[in-house]
DNA sequence: TAAATTAAGTTAATCGATTAACTAATCGTT
DNA sequence: AACGATTAGTTAATCGATTAACTTAATTTA
């Protein structure tokens, strides 16, 4: 490969052809003889012709952009959500531009409008912080999906993907109860995501089908990070006695937890049982290994930029047909309880 | 902020001048008066006109686009590298396009042809794996930097940046030494990694320098990741007697050899030194927290940026000077040796 | 056989910006 | 007053593709 500069002028010329033969003979959309067709690939060939994506994207008014902000490509979890996009992306020739946020609702905006003055096609958001209202604005004027955040308003004509929180939270703490435990708490993340106020509702409905209440419950709440595991964890083992069951809504803070746990000498799942959430590649290397709740990041990303081409395929549809996908999230029992 | 598509002709209508001038207040390349400047401001703002990056990339000949590869956005070093770059990129107005290439040669090629053809202004690669004559071809044609991988044939008029291993690895050598270590091994990386080739080399003159053998060490090639270090880690300890302290390459082979050290009921670092290499976030997270080398990864990432954009806003340089830094690691002492 | 249709190319307008070349008005100098 | 220089704007070409509209030749139809 060389990058230097040949335009379709150039082919045209030295095929003894005109552009509109040479773009045919690309595009196939019109016939063009074998005889002139084979001339005009044999210059392409010859002198490494590239077409623009540059000038077809200003033409076609379409560029094969796809924009994608995530709170931080250094958090595990994100960054499986964007290797998934990335494959579907890769494979029907978009290519991503690739925001992280840090959960700042300014730069998520920042980020929005860079993508719209790029002619993005197509937005997919992750996680994003930003208010449901303002988010409306941007999925009302262009083809947009918000993943791993489910809305709280639901007639919004919102594309949306997220995995059940709620079910397997549940789930959780069925197996919690029959694994005899009594006592339990949580260590939260922060409160306004809306799904941490999913799983601790899915959990709490498993509390309470089984006749246990939830008012003696300690949550506390905190950024999703290590340090804030370890830190309340500590808060809660103050408590005497202490919960025998701690769900932590995230692996990183679950991680936190366990360390907590066992800097006090206690053992997991003995003393008491931790459990996390998400299902990251360290949980299962941790000691003891992590009891969580898997849930489906690649897929996540994979489905995302799914529904977005779609969308973008069939744009007569219009923008504001709603396409809401829950996926499977799933507990994976390991030796932390 | 809507997504309609105002043109600089709806501006220079609705206010009643050129395109020109709308050009020229908004870029403020020629004198337009304030009466005029202010028309077509408030027009600007009215209509919320927002200029095509698109087309201005046609006309200019410069997209603002910079193409980012990585092994693997999933792995925790190049992740931070990735933020490193992104946060320098953004401040001077380039948009990043990302590519995972898995290590994968032709992957590298893919992302590299698709970079060329979507006109970004410069391209990095963070650890390529291609053979240093194809990595030529590039550096060669297009504004280019090599982040994290030193290169052998030092007149190649590469733009490089990197940790410099070498020393790093050789005070970690006299350290543990100092500790009183007498037999060593390594848990190295794919052999045909420079900088693997360059840990060992620094870490194996430290040991001579101190009047040690290095015959008698054994070195362990393999991928970086937590089943290797686990697995060799497990072949290191069938060694009668075994070494007492192991060099792991990589923090992620490091923590596999820790866990198969301690299932095997071994103290760490009484019955074996371990040390690792990168310092990600988990290092010091790890239980003893790791012994290991920082590499000034979100550094690295920034310094490449900022070597390319450089070299973009200095084109009449040509593209074949030589630029190559090296970035300071540090041993950083914690509880596993 | 003449008219109508089809086929295979070409010409030139177009996308939305930038900018060289031009115009018209004003200013300064002698 | 007359000339050139300067200023503030406009006109139109341009970037590199796509594509509607057109041309010309070949083929079909009546």
């Amino acid at each position: 490969m060389n990058f230097n500069n040949t335009t379709i002028k150039d082919v045209a010329q030295a095929a003894n052809v005109s552009t509109a033969t040479v773009s045919n003979v690309i595009s196939k959309v019109k016939y063009v003889s074998p005889e002139l067709t084979k001339r005009v690939k044999k210059v392409i060939k010859q002198i490494n012709y590239k077409p623009s994506k540059i000038a077809r994207s200003l033409k076609v008014n379409k560029t094969f952009y796809l924009g994608l902000i995530v709170p931080d490509i250094t958090n595990p979890f994100f960054a499986e959500v964007v290797r998934g996009a990335e494959s579907v992306a890769l494979r029907e020739n978009y290519q991503i531009f690739l925001c992280n946020t840090d959960g700042n609702v300014h730069r998520e905006e920042k980020a929005l409008k860079s993508f719209y003055e790029h002619h993005v096609d197509g937005i997919i958001s992750v996680a994003p912080r930003m208010k449901e209202a303002d988010l409306e604005k941007y999925f009302n004027s262009i083809p947009f999906v918000i993943a791993d955040r489910p809305l709280n308003i639901k007639n919004y004509e919102a594309n949306l993907v997220y995995a059940d929180n709620i079910k397997s939270s549940y789930q959780l703490a069925k197996y919690l109860i029959k694994k005899g435990h009594q006592s339990f708490a949580y260590i939260a993340g922060p409160r306004e995501v809306l799904n941490v106020q999913k799983r601790i509702f899915g959990f709490s409905k498993g509390l309470k089908d089984s006749g246990f209440s939830e008012e003696k419950n300690v949550i506390l709440y905190g950024e999703f990070n290590y340090e804030n595991g370890f830190k309340l964890m500590n808060k809660i083992l103050e408590l005497k006695p202490h919960p025998t069951a701690v769900f932590a809504l995230s692996d990183i803070t679950a991680w936190g937890a366990l360390e907590s746990a066992k800097a006090k000498g206690l053992n997991i799942p003995e003393d008491i049982a931790i459990a996390g959430f998400d299902n990251v590649y360290f949980s299962k290397l941790l000691n003891p290994s992590l009891t969580t709740i898997h849930q489906p990041k690649y897929e996540l990303g994979r489905v995302a930029v799914n529904i977005l081409i779609k969308k973008l395929n069939n744009m007569k549809e219009g923008l504001m047909k709603k396409n809401e996908i829950i996926l499977e999230s799933k507990l994976i029992l390991r030796n932390s309880t």
